[in-house]
Parts: C-alpha cells; sequence; structure tokens
DNA sequence: TCGTGATGTTGACAGTGTCAACGAGAGTGT
DNA sequence: ACACTCTCGTTGACACTGTCAACATCACGA
C-alpha cells in the first residue's frame, strides 16, 4: 500500500528530527552527530543521508523550525501588547529575548553562518525573512523600500539590541547581574529593552 | 644552558600558537584540530599536551589575547574621539565593530562559552572585565557599584546594541544592505552607532 | 651518582562524517 | 511474466579526530 510506505516514510524522516531535537537539547549541539541521531531513531547509520544531504541540512531544518517559532513568540507578544508603536517594539524585543533563553540552542542554530548558511537553504531563509519583515512593518517600515534605504536603520537599531542583549545573556557575559532564575533575567531584559527600546524609534 | 632550553621550550609553545592562529584564520574555528596544529607547529600529535591541557585551552589563551586587542582598539579610538561622552561612546562602539569585522573567527571564540568557558580560565577572563570596565568608565558610570545597580542599564544598552550589530554583520544576517567592501559596511555600521549609541546614553 | 620531573615520542582506542558496495522490495513498461 | 529502475535500507571501510598509556631522553638537584 502506498499510504503506509509513505507514513512509514515520514515515520522515520520524523523520528530522525525529533532524534536531533532531543540530543541538541540535552548535551547542545556540539553532541548532535550523524551517527548518534542515527542510533537515537532506531536505523542504521547511514540511513540519514536517504533524508538529508549533510548534517547541515539536519541543521537547517531545525533552524528553519526555529525561525517559525520565533515569529510566533512575537505576533502574540505584538497582539497582546497595546496600539502605540512604543508597547509593541517592547512587546516584541521582550519576545525575541524570552524566545532566545528559552531555546538556547536553536536560537544559536539560527545565528551561526558557519553551522546553517541560509543561503543554500532558500526555505529556512524565507522563514527567516519573515521575521525580519514582521520587526519591519511593526515598526511602521515599509520592508519593500530599498534594502539601504536608512529608513531602515531604526529597524536594524532595534533588532542589534535585542539581539545583542539576546546573545550576551545567552553566552553568560552578563554574569549574575540579571538575577538567578529564568525569571528574573526575563524580567531584568525586559526592563532593559522596555526603557531603551523607545528611544531608537522616535 | 638553561638559556637555551628555556627559549626552545618557548620556541614551542609559541609555534604552537601561531600555528592555532593561523589555522583558525584559514579555514575558521572548525578547522583548527589539536594534531593539525602539532602537524603545522612540527612537533608530534601529543606534544602540545604537555603545554595545554586540552583544545579549549588553547582557545581560552587566543581569547585572551582578543580581549587584549579588542581592549587596545577601543582605547586608541577613544582617544581620538573629542571630550563629550557622546562623541567617546560613539568612537568606542565603532571601534568594537571594526575589532569583530577584522577578526572574526577571534571574536567568536571570545564570546561562545562552549567554546571556551571563562569561568574556568581566570586570565582571560580577568582581560574580558577589564574591557567591560572600559566601556562603563568611558560612559562615566563607576564599575565597583553593586552588579545589579539600575546605574549599569546603559552600558548594558550599548554595549548590546554594538554586540548585536557586530554579531548580525559577522553572521551575514544584514545582508549585503551594508555594501560589498569592508570599509563601506565599517561605515555603515558607524553610521548607525553614531546615530543611535547618543539616545542611550542621556 | 641516582632519582626525578619535564619534554618528547609512538601506539592504541573509541568516536566521527562520509564514500562504496550491496540487497530487498515496489513500481513500471513491454 | 519478466526485466528494469528507483527508493530505502544495510554493512564495511576509510581517514580523521581527541585523548589515554607507555616509553625514551635528558637536564638538574639531592
Amino acid at each position: 500500500m502506498a499510504a503506509t510506505k509513505s507514513i512509514s516514510r515520514d515515520d522515520v524522516r520524523t523520528s530522525i528530527l525529533e532524534a536531533s531535537i532531543a540530543l541538541m537539547n540535552e548535551g547542545g549541539l556540539g553532541s548532535l552527530s550523524m551517527r548518534e541521531v542515527a542510533r537515537r531513531a532506531g536505523v542504521s547509520h547511514q540511513a540519514p543521508y536517504h533524508y538529508f544531504t549533510d548534517r547541515e541540512a539536519i541543521l537547517a531544518e531545525l533552524a528553519g523550525d526555529g525561525f517559525d517559532r520565533l515569529y510566533d513568540y512575537m505576533v502574540s507578544a505584538i497582539g497582546l501588547a497595546r496600539n502605540s508603536i512604543g508597547d509593541k517594539n517592547r512587546a516584541m524585543g521582550e519576545a525575541y529575548i524570552r524566545f532566545a533563553l528559552n531555546n538556547p540552542e536553536v536560537f544559536r542554530l539560527m545565528f551561526r553562518c558557519e553551522m546553517v548558511d541560509l543561503m543554500r537553504y532558500p526555505e529556512a531563509k524565507a522563514k527567516a525573512d519573515l521575521c525580519f519583515q514582521l520587526v519591519a512593518t511593526t515598526l511602521g517600515v515599509n520592508v519593500t523600500v530599498d534594502k539601504k534605504s536608512p529608513e531602515l536603520a531604526p529597524v536594524i537599531a532595534c533588532w542589534s539590541m535585542a539581539h545583542g542583549l539576546a546573545t550576551l545573556m545567552l553566552e553568560g557575559k552578563l554574569g549574575e547581574a540579571f538575577g538567578d532564575t529564568m525569571d528574573q533575567r526575563e524580567a531584568a531584559a525586559g526592563r532593559i529593552i522596555g526603557y531603551y527600546a523607545d528611544r531608537l524609534v522616535k
């Protein structure tokens, strides 16, 4: 039956991806090896190559999922915010950082070009672009504008601050200045973003 | 002779580090392997372990050098700036980004905790702290203040924006919106920093 | 003079990504 | 019915990795 066959095929592919996610979250990206993924998925060490050309192809899929989820994080936050650009900007920045802290390994994957070269994975690239467009339109900037247009400057400034703060927190460069528990750290980051994001858009 | 011995010892250590730097700059951090380093340095594959306990110890040394050089970048830039905090802040941010673009692999090393856990390398950590203190004092904030003091907020905001911008450019997330040549990209980043850094400190 | 420690070597081990060769089975055209 | 091809899966091999263990050399202090 074609049905059972195609279901089985999807099953293998899905179990490979699930094993990848589990490994990534357990031991970090360093412990995500093709052979261990295959072992976890219960197939031979070579089977994953029938679904993904190489390790990077798996990572690209995970990164693509990450951009989808980041998009959802931001859309939800924007929806809950009041109608002013300032409030939306603040909510969006907080959501960006919350996503990074809740999904550290995927976040790294999404923003490290030597791990996933988005140029070679148009699907994932499109999802990343969607996130950028969401940021721009939320700040009231028409994204169809010329890439070099100065109109994009505030978008880049806001994005840079949120991204820098997320990265520095993730990599432990802010010490424990932001508190010990996740909630405390999110709140502290939110205060920074909330206070300074406004200054960048007007 | 003790002299020749100690010189020879230093020679080996130096050649190991030089080989590491060369490899890092040629093929990225991924191609910096202990065995290839040893090969380049002209010693057996096990010799480096007499000088560094493991791969991370070499990377920590390189990262420490990186913080030294970042410090120099920023100090020079501050010295050339006019006397206002705004000008110094701008010059410092530009220097930060110039350093990142000119030394991409070292910059990554310095800010990725899974590559070098600074907690385990107090020497490198001290150099990193020096950079942070330089940023704080340049912005007129007394760094001996309580880590959780809100006085540090503008310091963190400025650092985050510069770091985020550097990271996003480095990882190619800003497309070619910033120009094709290195000079163009530096200039564009400088414009962003120059325009927005001021808004964060007053 | 005899350890002894620092410096260097070679050999081995399990682990990795990936190529090559092969097989079972389904689908298809004749 | 038969041969062909394609997909999916296997096993085996290769060179490479980090690192442990064992051994050689040789300067130096007791």
